[in-house]
RNA sequence: GGCGCUAUCGUCUAGGGGUUAGGACGGAAGAUUCUCAAUCUUCAAACCCGGGUUCGAUUCCCGGUAGCGCUACCA
């Protein structure tokens, strides 16, 4: 149809026989289309190995190529960056922008990002976890996401890894791009599963090893990179959301004992939970039997501990100094003495240190808890 | 099929004619410690294959292979 005569052509669309409108791509020998890219350096290809490409769709409409460079004349764009599958493409663009009498815009094509199998991320294809907002919802750090992004594809050359924006900014060029493809290693937990339930709360359904991880790596090192009192203002309204009533000064102490036990944000929750809870969850009374020992010496401890904490100063020096006493007074090792009141005041046996933990919680709160353990030994 | 792009530890990468091929994550082991973390130390782990060029190729060139992309009236 190439060949089609005008008056011909003319005629059957006048007959209202539908049509499309084509670039009509030079067929001369040796005919080459270029342009140097600002990633992949120069690029050349035979205008012969360039389909006639449409331009407008039957219905009239543009299709992608016509649209996206007649936008970017309009806005009278320079640089155009954008993933290198469009490579290929940028023939075609190159030709329409000459065909409108406009000058090439320069062009950088970004490697792309592609899951564990080697295709390309795609929201049909991967769904929810290829989703920034999944990242978002997990308790990814802006700054730690972008961090993990820009090292994917590109490196400052030197060893750093953890990136400020700021350095990020002034260390970036695009000489310094890769041209191939980056790995995201990210586990789908939905993948096969065939009664994922689209719509459902995808809240729980991205556990930590979802995630590829160097970002949740890259995550943590942000966040104890954080002062207190930043982390803190992120922590408390995704703690807030999960239900807890925790004032900004409760908050700020508890901060300082998570900060480093913590790779995402929605860890706190999880984290710090008996900080927040009036009421700590069930646990396995057994817990509460130190290292070495048995019920007994449970009771003893938490006995003793009930004693000791009655009187104490809440304050790091003076339990720490009181508490070793007792244990040497029962004893006990340290840790003997110490695991029965972190699992009868945490409900677990992992927990931020002890006393500092304690000097949060404060007497009542801990005495009582203290009481409720004492009472499951029974 | 045609055209194009790419190829260093499992992953992200540095490097580059002669190196013990470097770092990081993850993994393993150890130190520290009231648990868990954090931190520190150590270990295992890579130049896709084949030809050239060269005194010498992982590096440069060619070929192969593999992966990816484009090849839509989808963006």
């Amino acid at each position: 149809m190439r060949e089609l005569p005008h008056e011909e052509s003319d005629r059957r669309a006048a007959a209202g026989e539908p049509f499309a409108l084509r670039y009509r791509v030079p067929r001369e020998a040796g005919e080459e289309v270029r342009f140097l890219d600002a990633v992949y350096g120069d690029q050349r290809k035979l205008a012969a190995d360039i389909e006639d490409f449409a331009l407008l769709r039957s219905d009239g409409m543009p299709t992608y190529h016509l649209a996206s460079c007649a936008d970017d004349i309009d806005l009278q764009i320079t640089e155009v960056i954008r993933g290198q599958d469009h490579l290929s493409n940028t023939f075609k663009h190159v030709l329409i922008f000459e065909a409108a009498g406009a000058k090439p815009p320069q062009f950088a094509h970004l490697p792309l990002l592609v899951a564990p199998d080697g295709s390309k991320l795609s929201k049909r294809k991967h769904g929810p976890v290829v989703s920034v907002t999944t990242y978002r919802d997990a308790g990814f750090l802006p700054e730690a996401f972008i961090n993990f992004l820009c090292l994917l594809g590109w490196s400052p050359k030197d060893d750093r890894e953890k990136m400020s924006r700021d350095e990020l900014v002034q260390a970036f060029s695009l000489e310094n791009i890769n041209r191939a493809n980056a790995v995201v290693n990210f586990q789908d937990p939905l993948a096969g599963s065939l009664t994922a339930q689209p719509g459902s709360s995808h809240q729980d359904a991205f556990p930590e090893e979802t995630f590829d991880p160097k970002a949740i790596w890259l995550n943590a090192e942000h966040i104890r990179g954080l002062t207190l009192e930043d982390l803190s203002a992120r922590l408390l309204p995704i703690v807030h959301a999960a239900g807890y009533d925790v004032s900004e000064e409760k908050m700020l102490q508890v901060t300082p004992l998570i900060r480093e036990r913590i790779k995402l944000l929605r860890d706190a929750l999880t984290a710090a939970d008996f900080f927040f809870a009036p009421e700590l969850a069930a646990y396995d009374p057994a817990e509460l039997i130190p290292q070495k020992g048995d019920a007994a010496t449970a009771a003893k401890v938490l006995q003793k501990a009930r004693e000791i904490l009655a009187t104490t100063e809440f304050t790091h020096d003076a339990l720490d100094k009181n508490l070793r006493a007792a244990a040497q007074e029962l004893g006990l090792k340290a840790g003997q003495m110490f695991q029965p009141i972190r699992v009868a005041v945490c409900g677990r046996k992992n927990a931020p240190p002890l006393f500092e933990t304690l000097e949060v919680l404060g007497r009542d709160i801990t005495l009582r808890r203290i009481e409720q353990a004492r009472a499951k030994l029974d």
